[in-house]
This record gives structure tokens, sequence and C-alpha cells, in this order.
DNA sequence: CGTGAAATAATACAATA
DNA sequence: TATTGTATTATTTCACG
């Protein structure tokens, strides 16, 4: 897919507001409401926009422990590993990378106690390192495109 | 903020679809247009979504190097290692962590060498660990509220 | 929080550059 | 192929109960 200015225009308005008016979108780019839509479809359809999310401050929902779960595990595991990981509740990122830890998970719970099965269901892959959150100074910040 | 079933159920169709109208909301569960558009004012107003954004797959927009950076420092250089990392364009989110490393860093890249002024700017607050992101299975996940 | 009226926006689709 | 104009439908906004 061909993107020219106006695509990265609408990425740059959705990701600072992803709830504005293909209208007022329209406005502040220079072009009219269905052209707008249009283009989103399109870049949704492509994959290029993955979602809209509200990013929510789960501090204040009772969401009292967060952690930062890093896991080493042979390549083997990985599948399995996934699979485990994407169905567990409060998992809101996994990042796959190189390097001494081999995923990066975000999560978020109400209790320390929850973790404690998470961590042995986890175990089982590979070897954990948890560290808990103690603030989210940058989250969800736009790439100016 | 006293949160009923009802700000529980917003949320949850936010973290889905930020984009969902209002009135849409409101059929899903059981409210009116204007009702459900205070609501979700309010908690903007409250801090309890801090902002509705698109979630952007990066790598199919040249952005060919993605990297998480952890940092440990020392706490006098944290204030002044926040302000230059919150003004470094690409950088998504920062979370500050106890335990080995006090802060991880996302970041997305257009190439390897934009990383080294980046890198060198950090490295006076900290020492610092870069771990190239191969892949993110799962980005921006819902909670089920 | 709901209702109802006015303004605004989304959508479908034909026309067109 | 992508955008625009237009009609129709839907939604938002706001005053009032």
């Amino acid at each position: 897919m061909q993107l020219d200015q106006l695509h990265y225009a609408i990425l740059n308005e959705l990701q600072l507001n992803a709830r504005m008016s293909n209208a007022e979108i329209g406005r502040r780019i220079g072009l009219t409401a269905p052209a707008v839509a249009e283009r989103i479809k399109k870049m949704q359809e492509e994959g290029i926009i993955k979602s809209f999310t509200a990013a929510v401050e789960f501090s204040k929902l009772d969401y009292l422990q967060r952690v930062m779960i890093a896991i080493k595990l042979p390549p083997d595991n990985i599948p399995g590993f996934l699979k485990e990981a994407e169905k567990t509740e409060g998992i809101t990122k996994i990042v796959h990378t190189t390097g001494e830890y081999c995923f990066f998970i975000d999560m978020v719970l109400k209790s320390t106690e929850e973790l404690v099965p998470v961590l042995n269901k986890l175990r089982k892959f590979g070897e954990t390192t948890t560290f808990s959150i103690l603030a989210v100074p940058v989250d969800s910040k736009a790439v100016r495109l």
C-alpha cells in the first residue's frame, strides 16, 4: 500500500485523539469526511492501524499491582508460552526481543496474590524475572509521522 | 469518584474500540447517548481515561528498528532523565519499576543509526541495556473490568 | 438520567477527475 | 483508483424535566 502525507497526517491525529470525528480530521488536514473514512478503513484492513484503544489509568481502578515480567525461554517453548500468555487476563502487552530476556510482559493485577498462579504457569516455559511497576510516566505517546 | 458497573462497561467497550459512538456504547450497555458522553467526559477529567489512541503497526511504516531500553540510574538523576526522555521523539512508553533496572523505555526508530545519539544522551543518567524488538505479539490488549 | 429539537456527522452511492 | 458531492440516516449537543 502506497501512503502519502495525508495518510500520515490522519495517523498523527488518530494517535493524539482516536475519537476525533472524520469531519474534524478532514478539516485539519484538508480532506472531506468520506475520504478520511475511506483512508482509515483501508489502513485498518492493511494492518497499519491495529486498533483504537482507551489508555486507562489502572492504578485508579483498584489495579494496585502492576508488573513487568521478563522471561527467558528456549525457542521451542515460544508457541506454547504465547498461547498461554495471550489468554491470561491482565496482560496488556507482550514484546519479543533479542538479548538476555526473550519476552517482556506488561500486566495489571488487583493484588499480589493474583501474581502467584501466573508466575507458576509462566515458569513452566522459562525463567522469569518480575519487576514491580511504580509508575508509568509515559504511556501510548504519539510518534510524529 | 464513585464508579458503578456502567462505568466499567463503558471502559470495556472503549478499550476494545475507542471510536465506537456514544450511541452504540449506550445500546450495548443500556444507557442513552448523552449519559454515555457525560460519563466518558467525567472519567477523562478524573484521569481514569488518559487518552484515546490508535495502535499503529510501526513496522509497516519504515520504523524498522524498535527497541526496549532498560536503564538503571541513581534516584537523583530521575527528574533529569525523565525530562530528557519525554522530549525524545520515538519514545512511546516509559515504565518505572523496582528491581535491577529502574526504567523500561519503548522506542521506535527508522534506522539503527538514530539509536546512537539517543543512547549517548541517556547514558549520562545511568547504565543502559538495549534489547532489539523482534515482534509485539500482544499490544494494547483490553483488560476485562 | 431521560427526552426532544437543532446542529453536526456518518454513510452510501452516483458522478467525476 | 481515489476523491467529491449529495441525499439519507445517525449521532451529538444542549436545554429542560
